[in-house]
DNA sequence: TGTACATCAGTGAACGCGCGTTCACTGATGTAC
DNA sequence: TGTACATCAGTGAACGCGCGTTCACTGATGTAC
């Protein structure tokens, strides 16, 4: 390692991200344009003044957990969209690898939902920022596949935003699924996954 | 008519109507989770205690705001998946109607993206139950079409979902797209129109 | 290693403000006769 | 039509409370020599 953290600049660290993490929880049941500075702080224990040490509002905060909840998703694409397989195979890993990103991070994936439209406008923008990049990520790996022979950019990124779109919406379906009776999240995954199906479908006709 | 209101119950409507519509208003720009029940009546010109009149918190007149955003959308349907005419016809209509009706009902267009998933619990339910009728509707009509012939009711409704998603979708770009440059419309509307296609492509060559 | 000074994350008191809710009220509308 | 009483939508004062933000502070950590 190049450098240690000074102890000063690691207790910050460590209180930013105890900041980050109570704001996550305390959205589970609220949107970030109620979610006040005071409830933040108090959930971790320090004064409310700290919390300016780190961020200048919540709006500024709620920024900072858009990267955390979508910036390191981007190497999921490659595992999915980009991957060996044929489609069927394609289709199981993604709706799998959803699956279990839902478990993992059920709070990062009930923000990006909420506060994708939600009151905040750096927020939807930061999330409408990081979705367009998937958008275009997933546009050129579809770009590698021999099915895409003959397409255009235009209906590549369409198709892109399809997925992109299919991915948010099965993600938000199995959160709510894990508030339901348990065979429920069979269902989501069946579900998801016929669409899918019928997606590829279309993709293989298109123009042939 | 078979009864006039009275006056009073006549301007108690008016008066009820003025908070509904000054609250659609306020929440073009915050969600209902933030939404005061001070700030309504101010915005209206009645007293903070008027409120109680007509409804006991903001989530209740949420759940009102649903119901007049959603509950006068159902004989859409008809006119778009019932509809006579070729898939390419029907498709022209579904996006024609979806881009009048985010022209003409903005604020109700947005207020159901917000809160779809936003911090309010009994708003979520109305909304779930109101799309989840839309997708039953879609899967009735879809299954009028001799395009259904050996579908499952499971595979329509999959597909009715998918088709109620991408109206919401739809609308939504429709409604960003109305903040940026003229031609954003036009982009907008050609994307959602392959998607349909794409959609409608996977549908004909379903499990044949 | 020790000393003197600088930095700065977190503190705690204080502020003015708007919030949701209660309560007894007023006065126009509705109803019974 | 007129009178006496009931209803009830909207009022306005009052309450306790938590909010965001300011400010001067403290004391542990960092740095220069």
């Amino acid at each position: 390692m190049s450098h240690t953290l000074g102890l000063r600049q690691a207790q910050k660290q460590k209180t930013r991200q105890a900041l980050l993490d109570a704001a996550l929880g305390l959205l589970e049941e609220q949107s970030l344009s109620s979610l006040g500075l005071r409830e933040v702080t108090r959930a971790v224990g320090v004064a409310p003044t700290a919390f300016y040490r780190h961020f200048r509002s919540t709006a500024d905060l709620g920024v900072e957990l858009v990267e955390a909840a979508l910036g390191s998703l981007h190497p999921m694409i490659d595992s999915t969209v980009a991957a060996a397989g044929d489609s069927e195979e394609r289709i199981a890993r993604a709706v799998d690898l959803i699956a279990h990103h839902v478990d993992a991070y059920p709070a990062h994936v009930r923000f990006i939902a909420r506060e994708r439209h939600g009151g905040v406008q750096p927020v939807r923008e930061a999330i409408r920022r990081q979705l367009a990049r998937f958008a275009e990520e997933v546009q050129a790996a579809l770009a590698g596949h021999p099915e895409s022979a003959g397409w255009s950019e235009e209906d590549l990124l369409m198709l892109a935003g399809l997925y992109v779109d299919q991915m948010l919406a099965t993600a938000n379906q199995f959160l709510e699924a894990m508030e339901g009776p348990a065979d429920e999240r069979d269902r989501v995954a069946r579900s998801a996954t016929q669409r899918l199906r019928l997606i590829s479908l279309g993709r293989h006709h298109w123009k042939s």
